[in-house]
DNA sequence: TGACAATGAGCAAACGTTTGTCTTACAAAC
DNA sequence: GTTTGTAAGACAAACGTTTGCTCATTGTCA
């Protein structure tokens, strides 16, 4: 059906070699065979077979991207950093939505390597997936992105939480608010590390006791925050200011807050993390604390560009990069 | 380095057809010799070849979806069902950005086709996007998600666009607005098809003149439509009501108009298109006119793999597939 | 007991490239 | 006039699978 590269060779009585040479612009042809070449591929309509390719020089030109929820606006930002970044240098990029399920992260893992991508960028769904820690050894280069176990042996890139947590909190404190909340997904559970550790340092750097009350563990979804600020309003645990895992979680709770007949910031006062698109909207116009985006999806492929290359020049076991990039505080109504 | 069928045939005293025969569970091994297969290819870490496999079998398990902005809300809904439905039946899916930009539009679908994809999903730049039309024939099964070229001979499914615009339209007329703008992105100055077509013959079917100052084109962004209310505001034009090309162009609108000092809807109404998942937040609390996301996504991934099956089956040239969603009038408070 | 079917396994071709080595021809150098 | 060098091109192996075919062995049935 489709002409391959034999195809071309017989109707110009060569041999495959020297097509695949003319082709791909080697020396070894004349510059006249090489014209005839490239003139009977367009007619013929050839289209390289990039698997076939692939399958010889055991590249694929290919990377995988695995993130928990493309719906958060938080990771399209990161998307389009990392298949902007992998387009520029040839790269396709695989996307894979795991929706915060952990057994989805592993089989999509394990479904890229048969692919055999040249690369693998995962977004883990908790701090906890240690799932990959127990591989002696990534087949492929490997690099974490916004999130990591901790004392990984990976590349990974990632704001700096416990500054951005410290940093959102701090905030709340200096602008006098005393019944500080926090309020996130599960994983932030996590005795070490993150947005939980960066809060409780502060807390404990200005000598404030925390009141675990105000402390809640959802989910990381808009609904979470809602339903979780509803049930303490309800319950009449009132705190003065909620520190939120991430902004649609705080979303989530200004809203609640807000339909609740309380008002943002006079009631509570409201801050988030990530600093998505939406954060900025007037109407919303949410105090945050801004990840980088785009540069860490552009940061992570360039880590595995580079661990290619290194291993395509025989390097060996090189050592994991590690990007820790700062946070930005971004005041605006909510507090 | 790693683990190939031929290692493990070689360390069972098997040819590797067997061995082929016995991962893969098909008939002509003994169970035995299938248990001990396993035994050892777990023992060796073998990780089947995709890129070998889809070689021979000429099939991939592989999608290519290409839109032209991941950044708009509106396409992560899209992303999510197609991805979702892909990785049911066993696909990948590559995601491709264009960021609005035709010619990047071409070239992801030459790369997707070399990298031999099963099926390609295409959310237009713009119904301008002809370029397909001109190849006799796609060489995988093919559709358009959205938007589509006038008269397009592949299959598509998109929301019935002049219909929605109807509906907006006719709404914000039955609300009693007369001066009424339509803001949107270049591609619907089409002459048709589209959610201008929509606008244009329910204000004809009312009887109402169109203002063609309050008719403006821009680009996709929400800062397009900020620029473009501000700028008629501006300069002293004031339509009753707005109807946005989509959400997020609407949002801009309703940016701008507040920064006028201006209050929606009773300085000016606002309808948007799409329903993007903010456009349900309180503050933001925007009428428009919903398309069935996940729905589409789903559909168009559904569309392929039959495709896939027919043509599998030895089946010929299938007609194409035509899928035309109702959208929903969504009444909020902006109208 | 004989014929025949069913089962398990091996052989080898095929998928469409790339790439290292070999051959040939021609020109330049000695 | 022989040697040497160089360039163009051919040959064939390799990449890691799947799969149609063949063969031998075993079991079944009359």
């Amino acid at each position: 059906m489709k002409a391959t590269i034999k195809d071309i060779a017989r109707t110009a009585g060569l041999s495959y070699s020297s097509v695949s040479r003319a082709l791909n612009d080697l020396k070894g042809v004349s510059e006249q065979t090489r014209q005839k070449v490239k003139k009977i591929a367009e007619e013929l309509e050839y289209t390289p077979n990039a698997v076939a390719r692939g399958l010889v020089q055991k590249q694929t030109g290919t990377l995988g991207l695995i993130l928990p929820d493309i719906t958060n606006p938080f990771y399209p930002e990161i998307a389009r950093g990392v298949e902007e970044q992998a387009s520029l240098a040839g790269f396709n990029t695989f996307l894979c939505n795991t929706n915060y399920d952990l057994s989805k992260e592993e089989s999509y893992l394990r479904n890229l390597i048969e692919k055999r991508v040249d690369g693998i960028i995962l977004a883990p769904v908790s701090s906890h997936s240690n799932l990959f820690e127990q591989r002696k050894h990534m087949p492929v280069p490997f690099v974490y992105l916004g999130n990591t176990p901790e004392r990984t042996k990976y590349s990974f890139v990632l704001t700096d939480n416990v500054r951005g947590g410290y940093l959102a909190t701090r905030t709340l404190i200096e602008k006098g608010y005393r019944r500080i909340g926090f309020i996130s997904g599960k994983d932030e559970e996590s005795p070490v590390g993150g947005r939980f550790t960066g809060f409780k340092e502060a807390m404990d750097r200005y000598d404030i006791d925390i009141n675990d009350d105000y402390i809640r563990f959802g989910n990381w979804r808009l609904k979470s925050g809602y339903d979780i600020i509803q049930q303490m309003i309800g319950a009449g645990i009132y705190p003065e200011a909620v520190f939120a895992g991430n902004d649609i979680l705080a979303m989530g709770i200004l809203q609640g807050i807000k339909e609740k007949g309380l008002s943002v910031p006079e009631d509570i006062a409201v801050i988030g993390f990530d600093d998505i698109p939406y954060a900025s909207w007037p109407a919303i116009n949410l105090s945050t604390i801004r990840q980088p985006k785009g540069r860490m999806g552009k940061s992570a492929v360039e880590i595995l560009i580079e661990q290619l290359q290194t291993e395509n020049r025989g390097g060996t076991m090189l050592k994991a990069t590690k990007i820790i990039l700062d946070p930005d505080l971004i005041l605006r109504g909510t507090c």
